[in-house]
DNA sequence: TTATCTGCAAACGATTTGCGGCAGC
DNA sequence: GCTGCCGCAAATCGTTTGCAGATAA
């Protein structure tokens, strides 16, 4: 219930404001947990105050990305699919069919992370990894 | 030496026609190793056929995705990277600073894949997964 | 010949930006 | 009141598409 109130310290303490249109985006990115659209974000937000544009929107998300707040990730469309980052790092298999989203652990991608470490010195930035594929009710039958 | 001409025999046996466009864009492709773009391809077929428009760049790597020839992939920014499935499911590590990008074998990602399945009976679409970090170069020193 | 390809230029969807006005601090 | 923010509309970027002419088979 106080979540909301640690991202708007968050701006306040980077000397931003907290302006009432910030405050709706956030609360809307709250609401719509998993793996959201800027236009999903805009058609929420539309309905608590239609007066909000998509640019503001856009120049929300640009911030909360800075501020590391929430993650960027591309799917197969084009469009870009952003996510909390409320619990530390953790990651999403998503469907191709129904676009049901599975959250996963962080220590399942540990192993790999790990070797890609050890066997070619490279380090994962794998905060937010998506896997896709197709959930157990999308499965193609054959 | 003779690879190209098993692409230009997959066109064929589909009933697809070998134009030469198709044929300057299949080379360009085996020549620029690793993840481009369509940029990429244009850039360098231009230099053989200037009048070669993107256009048909883009509907050749169509073509390609549906032969399975290539594979796509979407990496932090906002285009599209393709890269040759020459053998078999492989992935890459792809650093965020230099751009260089590791093959990595199929079977690192079979433990993560498996596990998917038995605990989330979740079907990994793992043919091509591109993981983003710092190679051993460009990592952050701090 | 004839269905498939091509080039061109216009359309497209997602995102960004310039600008004048507005409003948190 | 200053500075950062907003809404608007136009611009941009990557990609797709309609159409009429060209060409591989």
């Amino acid at each position: 219930m106080a979540e909301k109130i640690s991202l708007i310290n968050d701006l306040k303490e980077r000397g931003l404001r907290v302006t009432p249109q910030r405050a709706i985006i956030l609360e809307a990115i709250e609401k719509l947990s998993g793996h959201i659209t800027a236009e999903d974000i805009f058609a929420l937000v539309q309905k608590s105050s239609p007066y909000i544009s998509l640019a503001t929107v856009y120049r929300t998300l640009d911030l909360l990305k800075e501020l590391g707040l929430i993650t960027e990730s591309h799917m197969g469309t084009g469009t870009t699919h952003y996510a909390l980052m409320t619990h530390g790092p953790h990651h999403h298999a998503v469907c191709r069919k129904c676009n049901r989203s599975i959250e996963l652990p962080h220590d399942a991608f540990m192993p790999l992370v790990e070797k890609l470490h050890s066997e070619y010195n490279f380090i994962a930035d794998a905060n937010h990894v998506v896997i896709l594929g197709w959930c157990q009710e999308c499965q193609p039958e054959d």
